[in-house]
DNA sequence: TGACAGCACGAACGGTCGTGCTATTTTGAG
DNA sequence: CTCAAAATAGCACGACCGTTCGTGCTGTCA
């Protein structure tokens, strides 16, 4: 690896820290270049503009979601234990990977309502993992594991509601519970998809 | 009501809508007083500082959200319907009130992780309604709507994981499913708890 | 040795930010 | 109608924003 894409890289590792605790929108280049001890220009040239810089962070944030959540878990057995996987990892993901949490859950409410390449990308990621979670579904189903009737895309959008309310409710309200609380709810979840 | 709070309620309505799309961060005094006609001096005025702004808006918009979901839920037949009601009218609030949805789903995720008197105050709002929602199923409960051994703090947490997730297809993934899901998702929540 | 990229630097640009001051206008009570 | 108080405007400030520009290193290849 090159110089300059090993500096470019240690960029956007730090950009990802600042922007899972204070959303995209607060990546300022003079901030940034002050926590990488770079200038402002020297680190502004390796991305031409601050879409780009925005862009690059939110792939570099789906390529870390991929390796640690859905490959792994795409070794799982095929069935329910891949499902399981993908919820735990998820789960797990959030807590461990970056101080502010999932970088996903800051940016979908920030980007919601700002359309643009930013808002693109980050909904391109989001429905890809929608997808992956769809399909794991329907591999149960095959194996036997969930029932044969089962609406997978209704499974889906709960699947992302409990992890989105860990979220909500581990980091916003301070509950510890939450972890306890959404486990309770994928077990059920799991349950009435037998 | 004088010339002074009348102004100022003006100010917080158009500052609730732009809060709403953009975030409490992107809330600039000068951009507030370009939208409604006023100095941003004059506006300033009236807050003494962004903070203050910042915590009167979450405020009025806490009010809101009693004043069109809980005050008018509470006047529904104690038990089921109630739950039913605080659930309905949580969902249409968001689609309809603000042109960003809900405010508090924006907010939460922008102040998760920066301390302070704002957090503060939108974590007592979302506190407060996590609330209300047991005391209306622990009603449930005892007019023999709900099964006597169900847990409420799980029954809101997942009320609560609903909602987000509504909001989170819906708004983001733009996905028109959405309120289908989420009303299919809270039958099933109704179904368990009988 | 000389030419040439790749990379990072400091300085500066026009803007917007939040926040102080001091006037000026508007309001409402006597 | 008067006049103090309240409300708003005008102006200036320092700080930071994203961006551009010219420049100087450093290592590679001819």
């Amino acid at each position: 690896m090159s110089k300059g894409t090993e500096t470019k890289q240690a960029i956007v590792d730090e950009a990802l820290e600042l922007a899972s605790v204070g959303g995209i929108g607060s990546l300022s280049i003079g901030a940034l270049a002050k926590t990488t001890g770079m200038s402002k220009s020297g680190l502004f040239a390796h991305f031409g503009s601050k879409e780009q810089l925005q862009l690059t962070v939110i792939r570099s944030a789906a390529e870390r979601f991929v390796d640690m959540v859905v490959a792994p878990s795409l070794k799982e057995p095929r069935g329910e234990p891949r499902v399981r996987a993908l919820f735990e990892r998820t789960m797990r993901q959030w807590e461990e990977a970056l101080p502010g949490g999932c970088i996903f859950y800051a940016l979908g409410a920030e980007l919601d309502d700002q359309p643009g390449p930013a808002r693109d990308a980050l909904v391109e990621t989001q429905n890809d993992f929608q997808e992956t979670v769809e399909r794991a579904a329907q591999i149960a189903i095959q194996e036997g594991h969930f029932r044969e009737d089962l609406d997978v895309e209704q499974f889906a959008f709960e699947f992302a509601s409990i992890t989105n309310a860990f979220h909500y409710a581990g980091r916003l309200l301070g509950r510890s519970d939450a972890p306890a609380r959404a486990e309770k709810a994928f077990n059920a979840l799991l349950e009435r998809s037998h």
